[in-house]
DNA sequence: CTGAAAGCGCTTACAG
DNA sequence: CTGAAAGCGCTTACAG
């Protein structure tokens, strides 16, 4: 075993108490004399003492500390989301464990079965895959009983009683897709995840309630189910052109995607906005520096982590948080739409 | 306290043995009869046993738990080095617990305080930003003593003791601004962190060096200290431009920088690569998807993360790690260049 | 090879 | 308001 730190046994010889007064004072919970409080409090500062997580963790049954279940770090979205989530549980004295799933259904799963050994006392999961709901639905009451509180970010699991906060996204799918309808001169093509991802499904959904709206028909030639990044984007469109698709418009499942579907327009002599408008889909903070500017559905990342803390501080409180949060993107217009 | 979930005890009951046992045939350190081990991991297995790991880390002095302080997660830099840490961490048992600087270096400090306590195994620093060298130097006898590693990675201080793994930045830096001054009519600008910046300052060396090695002078108004994001690299050479500066090229210190940079470029009407050359740093996953495509000195974050993994393993093990890991870029040659 | 026992550093009923 | 004591779930000398 190593040198050890400083304990609660050191503070209680050193202020004259015992273990238990330290350990009041530390949780602020017992009451305890003002004196003692502050002599107690002085020697904490003086010794430089921090309560051994380890064993608080032992005795509490948890840790402080969150897992945070990424789909994929790499995209902008979900490294804006990461930032503010992590300075989010900073304020609440919270750390956060990272997971970067990358599409791995495994990985999640492994988490879900370690999460209550290892003590967390949360799961925060941000994923555009569709998620295990059967796997997930069926640890609830686990969770509930061991104390663990589950989020999910992105994605609608609030029917399997798990708080969810997400954005309208088929509304704001719906809004631009028809902002693309009313002034492009083509028909308007979809690239994006569809099968297999939740937030992608309710995009395209947008795409086709724009449709309806405007009382025409979308071409399900025009429609390519793609992953959501660069590469993606660049090829589903390159191939698209070279099969002599034509289209006048483009709505695309994410900025990355849409990044790479301008690429492959310039790169055989279509132009930006004039031969082919195109809105993108979660507000990346570099969309604005590509020329053209990429028009887009703005996330806010920060307001989605504060509504995560939010819920996270009530179940701590033993009260019930809003089961359903949706937050609204708006559409920023610039010069590729 | 809560529900407890399966212990070493029920393990043992179940199992026919003594706590210790379990406990042995855990851990794989001491001898355990092939018969009596079998017949713990199988029952290990029916009971879905996790070893708690509170306690473990109580006992033991340190979970299975390594910290990352990040610079900032934003930059794709960054968030892929974090994606491939993290995954190199995983396949050693390890979990991921991240702290986003942003530049605070209280937030470091903080986190170099809570190591102990909060019973971390490493702490992997991965900070373009001048880190407080006295106060890191001051606590590698303590982190020593307490059986914590530090590694560092993109900034070298192995000076200090503490094993770093780095790329050749000046090298980089030098190669490339050479190109350009081969290449461009016109003097070669400079955009990029300079001051306050370990990596940034690396960089600028390069470009200095290339100077030197071409027998040219560089011209100090054209070298622009600015922060590594889009809106820097944007507005340091709109406001060059409308001072009238004229320059046939430009060295970013990062992609993003670059973008930025080939955004403001564009908006004037200068046109890039044929008024002005660019080059970016860092290799993000976009820069070949930018129109025109953005030449850049490329990163290698999953084999950087392999060096860390083993040096991690090895100051596991006992054996001495390198100090001093150095990678190199490739300069990637693309339309912007 | 195996078990009984001590102890890691806390927190919280329980008494006073 | 305060202290003595039990116990959270492990691991590892110590004995055998």
């Amino acid at each position: 075993l190593e040198a050890s730190l400083t304990t609660v046994f050191d503070v209680a010889k050193e202020a004259g108490v015992s273990i238990a007064t330290v350990s009041r004072v530390l949780r602020g919970t017992a009451s305890v004399s003002e004196t003692t409080k502050l002599r107690v409090l002085k020697v904490i500062g003086e010794l430089g003492y921090q309560p051994n997580r380890m064993a608080q963790g032992l005795r509490l049954g948890r840790t402080e500390t969150v897992a945070f279940a990424v789909g994929d770090i790499e995209q902008s979205v979900y490294s804006a989301m990461t930032k503010h989530l992590q300075a989010a549980l900073e304020r609440l004295g919270l750390d956060l464990l990272l997971y970067n799933l990358g599409h791995s259904e495994a990985r999640l799963l492994k988490l879900l079965d370690n999460a209550a050994a290892l003590g967390v006392q949360a799961i925060a999961i941000a994923s555009s895959d569709a998620l295990p709901e059967r796997e997930l639905a069926g640890r609830v009451d686990m969770f509930a009983r061991a104390g663990i509180a589950i989020v999910s970010i992105n994605q609608d699991l609030s029917g399997h009683g798990i708080p969810s906060v997400l954005y309208d996204d088929k509304g704001a799918a719906r809004r631009a897709v028809s902002h693309l309808i009313a002034t492009a001169c083509g028909p308007v093509a979809y690239v994006g995840r569809i099968a297999g991802s939740a937030v992608g499904s309710n995009r395209f959904a947008g795409y086709v309630a724009a449709h309806e709206e405007a009382g025409i028909a979308f071409d399900p030639e025009l429609v390519w189910d793609a992953a959501y990044r660069y590469r993606a984007g660049y090829d589903a469109v390159a191939q698209a052109c070279r099969a002599g698709k034509r289209f006048g418009a483009l709505q695309a499942g994410s900025d990355e995607m849409a990044m790479g579907a301008i690429a492959a327009l310039q790169d055989i002599g279509r132009r930006v906005p004039e031969d082919c408008k195109i809105v993108g889909f979660g507000g990346a903070d570099w969309a604005e520096f590509s020329r053209p500017g990429i028009a887009t559905l703005t996330s806010n990342p920060e307001t989605m982590a504060a509504h995560v803390a939010a819920i996270l501080e009530a179940l701590h409180a033993g009260t019930a948080p809003p089961l359903r949060t949706v937050m609204e993107r708006r559409f920023a217009r610039r010069a590729s739409a």
